[in-house]
DNA sequence: CAGAATCCCTAATGATACTG
DNA sequence: CAGTATCATTAGGGATTCTG
């Protein structure tokens, strides 16, 4: 049981991860991705950082792991009903982005990927 | 002039510090602290990171600093109209941790100030 | 009271190589 | 393709001291 002095740092205990933000609104995008389509989404991101924050997301229930058993494996993440309750925040949080963007001299890199 | 490879990361950048939603929420409840108060809520924060990370918010243009020419000193600090157009990111913040909170064994600790 | 300046160290992250 | 393990690195942050 963890003890917090204002309940925004519960929340902030679950997405307040370097890449889970970033990570959950790509998935909010269709609810589900690939663990290779999450890499290339996030570039920056390393293969010890992506899973070690899908790990911690998914022992905090706001996303489930699937596993199909094939040759190459293929692993997709999804967001949980649970997940689905940040979705509101989310949203805020990429649209406030956007207007920040929008509003400042910052912009997007070039997509590197393609669809 | 910055590049993101995705809108939410410029919001990251500017709430993502280690502190600054905590110090944001206390901010949204009348707009204005000083700084010993937000040193007070934040029982944890240290002096060097409580002015790191208001430095940062001022930069951005989220608080407003007001020095007051006296001794001892008192310096307050505020919400800019730009802060609060996060309002609606941080109430959303601070419901989903209560919820959480109230859904889960996690708890808050005893309000060690009274007021 | 508010905060600037040090020194210092740990924990978080990166890089690399390896496995089923 | 997805993930683990290991080592190396660093920078984020803590403790302390000092100032107006």
């Amino acid at each position: 049981m963890k003890q917090y002095n204002i309940p925004v740092e519960a929340t902030l205990d679950v997405i307040g991860g370097k890449w889970k933000v970033v990570i959950l609104c790509h998935l909010i995008d269709n609810g589900t991705k690939r663990t290779g389509e999450l890499k290339r989404l996030i570039p920056e991101i390393t293969q010890k950082m992506l899973t070690q924050q899908l790990r911690e997301l998914e022992d905090d229930g706001i996303i489930e792991r699937r596993v199909y058993n094939q040759v190459p494996p293929k692993v997709e993440y999804s967001l949980t009903e649970y997940g689905w309750s940040l979705e509101k925040i989310l949203t805020s949080l990429c649209t406030w982005g956007e207007e920040h963007i929008a509003q400042t001299g910052d912009g997007l890199k070039k997509d590197p990927i393609e669809s």
